[in-house]
RNA sequence: CGGGGCGUGGCGCAGUCUGGUAGCGCACCUGCUUUGGGAGCAGGGGGUCGCCGGUUCGAAUCCGGCCGCCCCGACCA
């Protein structure tokens, strides 16, 4: 391709809407440009990356036995109704009637489409399992679109989903997509890490992430440098410490002391001069019709989704301030755990376990109390485990310091069992006789995510450095004189020879000078370039460099420069471990 | 939705406080010179100052409403 032609808008100045790395370098060098909130047209310079990570997750998944098919993008709402999800997605999910007034939804997701193509097809155990993918513009009316392609609104992700008669035979195309995700990955030049995840909105309860390392990721991940433990914020568990009553120690009595206007933790601990780890938080929540008293120790957060699946509730809401009004007696901010009325449920954090002589609200308005004891004064219902890990903590598994690390997530699969294949009444006929539901798997890759996550790991300061497998192009000609006849005469036939031998070339042509040609060349950051000068050519030589190791630059003559790109571009297009890595 | 910020030629910004002829850099067009890391000179084109309303002799500037975009939190591939 001539640049020329190609349509290639780059950049002097870095957008000023754009924060990260990624965003920045997709609309300087000519990747991307914005539509409307999280809405983005993709250039067609992306749009070669696009097809390139597409090949990619084919060839992988091919390799599995899964097979590409095209769902619909409108979905009618009584397939969403069956599962009950038309209500429970609620506000995500971008919905539209037609000219009849019947109600529809751009697809988030597609369970309940490929359920009912499936319930209506397959018959037999015979027939399994099946594995169907698709790759799919998808709709989320995110809450806040972000960091460019990171978290659009509309997105392109593959999905996959998968129908079994067993466990095993879930478990094993479970592992195998484990794996192929691993893959795919990994050849599109990406440090990654699969981590145990929480299911959110899909549901199922075994469920991985895959998370690609970098700062600037949305994602929290922890994970133990000693047994590799790894999990995601919502998922990983805290050290469980069994919680031994006051019994044997010597406790001290429950006191009120007057603590007014002091409603913070903090606030209350620089007035008692006790530390935040002394104190107990009791926070109210509302779950299904509800009051649930949450008590953690005051120096640690809840992690709503750890507490709405340790209670095994599907919606959590901090409870209002009527409400804790009404339980407590006493305004927000007062709320302690003794003495609560017996229709509010007692829960507490293991972050309590072992802990005595403790600060906590007074439910009177105006007080706190010391000296509360766990076991004495309260006697919570359940110990469970939903507070918000930190780094430092201990790994649930073998008690090694946690890392804290962000991330991005790429992937994130799931075992859903029969959880839509029941409602909808998805079944088969299995070798005993007896209809039974599907088991089901699925398999989700941010495409357009893989992209930005790719940019974020490979990039300098002057611009991307692609991994050639998934490079726009392979090899970036650059004549540096325009007004050279036999610069451009030899650029030209470079040019040439690389598209004979298969090379995907991007031939510079534009009359500009050399400086700028070589800082576009960096920033959109083909892997290969050939540089053809006079000064080169009166030696009948021109230069070949990398764009990630610019300053091993080589000079050969014009056929063996290609020869030379050729051969280490038919090394590396299959990505993977070959690749240096930056960033 | 809550909190913060921004909206002025294609891009990046100044001008707004203190109302008075819309400006700078880059990009673009023409010509000459230049040609190995974002060239120089000369000439030129392009803006309902986000939208609607108000105040005023006069509004980019003051007031009110609306819209859009970015950042921080809940959501997720």
């Amino acid at each position: 391709m001539r640049w020329t032609r190609a349509f290639i808008p780059t950049l002097k100045e870095d957008p000023a809407d754009a924060e990260v790395v990624s965003h920045r370098l997709m609309v300087r060098a000519g990747l991307l440009r914005q539509v409307a909130r999280g809405i983005y047209s993709y250039l067609p310079l992306c749009q070669r990356v696009i097809l390139k990570i597409d090949e990619i997750v084919r060839q992988e998944l091919e390799r599995i036995g899964a097979i590409e098919l095209m769902l619909p993008i409108l979905h009618p709402a009584e397939l969403w109704r069956e599962t009950g999800r038309w209500d429970l997605y609620g506000p995500l999910m971008m919905r539209l009637a037609d000219r009849h007034d019947r109600q529809y939804a751009l697809g988030p997701t597609h369970e309940e489409v490929v359920t009912d193509l499936v319930r209506h097809e397959v018959r037999s155990y015979r027939q399994l399992p099946l594995s169907l993918y698709q790759i799919q513009t998808k709709f989320r009316d995110e809450i806040r679109p972000r960091f460019g392609v990171m978290r659009g609104r509309e997105f392109t992700m593959k999905d996959a989903y998968s129908f079994h008669a067993d466990e095993v035979s879930l478990d094993a195309t479970y592992g195998e997509f484990r794996e192929a995700y691993s893959r795919i990955f990994t050849r599109c030049g990406l440090a990654f890490r699969d981590v145990e995840a929480s299911a959110g909105e899909i549901g199922g309860d075994v469920n991985h992430e895959f998370m690609v390392l970098v700062d600037t990721g949305e994602s929290v991940v922890f994970s133990c440098p000693s047994c590799g433990y790894a999990a995601s914020s919502g998922r990983a568990e805290a050290a469980r410490v069994a919680h031994e009553p006051p019994a044997g120690r010597d406790a001290k009595p429950l006191e009120e002391v007057a603590t007014p206007g002091k409603t913070t933790v903090e606030e209350v601990s620089e007035l008692l001069a006790r530390d935040p780890s002394e104190f107990v938080k009791t926070l109210l929540f509302q779950m299904d019709g509800r009051t649930v008293a949450v008590l953690v120790r005051g120096d640690r957060e809840i992690d709503e989704e750890k507490l709405g699946r340790a209670l095994a509730v599907d919606r959590v809401e901090m409870a209002g301030s009527e409400r804790v009004r009404e339980v407590t007696g006493a305004d927000v901010g007062f709320a302690g755990p003794h003495g609560l009325p017996k229709d509010v449920r007692v829960v507490a954090d293991y972050s309590l376990a072992g802990r005595g002589n403790l600060v906590a609200g007074a439910n009177r308005t105006g007080f706190h109390v010391t000296g509360l004891e766990i076991g004495r004064d309260v006697e919570p219902e359940d110990w469970i485990d939903a507070v918000r890990l930190v780094g430092g903590d201990p790994c649930p598994r073998c008690g090694t310091a946690l890392d804290e690390t962000r991330g991005i997530e790429v992937g994130h699969i799931f075992k859903l069992g029969t959880k839509y294949s029941e409602p909808m009444g998805a079944t088969f006929l299995d070798e005993d006789g007896t209809q039974k539901p599907f088991l089901m798997g699925c398999y989700g890759l941010g495409i357009t995510r893989v992209v930005a996550a790719a940019i974020e790991q490979n990039h300098d300061e002057n611009g991307i450095v692609w991994p050639t497998a998934i490079a726009p192009y392979e090899v970036e000609i650059i004549p540096l004189n325009m007004d050279s006849a036999r610069v451009v005469e030899a650029a030209e036939r470079i040019y040439e020879e690389c598209r004979a031998e298969g090379l995907e070339a991007l031939l510079d042509d534009r009359a500009d000078r050399a400086g700028s040609k070589f800082a576009d060349a960096d920033l959109v950051g083909i892997p290969w370039r050939i540089v053809v000068g006079d000064r080169g050519l009166e030696s009948g030589m021109v230069e070949v460099a990398r764009r990630s190791a610019r300053k091993d630059m080589a000079r050969f003559s014009p056929e063996e420069a290609v020869q030379h790109v050729r051969a280490n571009v038919i090394r590396e297009r299959r990505g993977g471990a070959s690749e240096p890595k930056s960033g």
